[in-house]
DNA sequence: TCGTTATTTAACGCAACAGTTAATTAAAGT
DNA sequence: ACTTTAATTAACTGTTGCGTTAAATAACGA
């Protein structure tokens, strides 16, 4: 498994990709407040933040009881560095994504 | 499940990737050719086509005795799409991260 | 110290996944 | 019509994934 399809994985579970897009629009968060998101269980949501951090999504900071979560940006570059990578397959419909976007693809680094 | 976790699960299987890669660098292959490029059985093969054809990745196009598979761009453009939803995240954080990194070892998590 | 809070780990059940070989469908070639 | 080739479906097996509840770990506050 390479990384880029352990990433692919870890964001195939809708709790995760959700858990994901929560913690890149509010930020870092503890394992709590996302257990308060969800219907399952704290160990379920441990756990899916368990694959998260394994796969490199998401970064792990303790504070006291706490333990804040937040997105690794690093694992979103690999993501959009993997589709641009191939953007040349992709870009003849473009213009329909351009267009709902407004933005340019030809600005994104690739470092 | 959503579309996206959809797209997600079809590419974290290695093969699966990698056949999505292949056939978007070769373009339109029958699904013997990409037999040939794996260990796999051709049902294995077949298997794993028949779950990018219903995640959406692909599409097949049959001409005689042969099935076609291509890329459907859509695909590949609704994982760059989310990726720049969230670009605002993650461009130009990954000095940051390093910066954060040099200075607290101790806070990140190494799995 | 003791009980509470935050979070993870353990143990278990069940559904889904990926691989195999054997059988089936379907189009071509002879 | 018969055989070969291309590909899929069927049936079975071992493994992985996600959920649960119960137990463990660790820091906090009284």
């Amino acid at each position: 498994m390479t990384d880029l399809t352990r990433t692919f994985a870890a964001l195939s579970d809708p709790t995760r990709l959700t858990m994901v897009e929560r913690l890149m629009a509010q930020g870092e968060l503890p394992a709590g407040a996302l257990v308060a998101g969800f219907r399952i269980s704290a160990p379920a949501v441990s756990r899916h933040l368990r694959v998260l951090r394994e796969a490199g999504l998401i970064h792990q900071r303790a504070a006291g009881t706490h333990r804040y979560y937040a997105v690794r940006p690093e694992a979103m570059q690999s993501i959009a560095r993997w589709t641009m990578d191939h953007r040349s397959f992709w870009e003849g419909s473009l213009e329909r994504l351009d267009n709902l976007l407004a933005l340019n693809p030809d600005t994104m680094d690739t470092a």
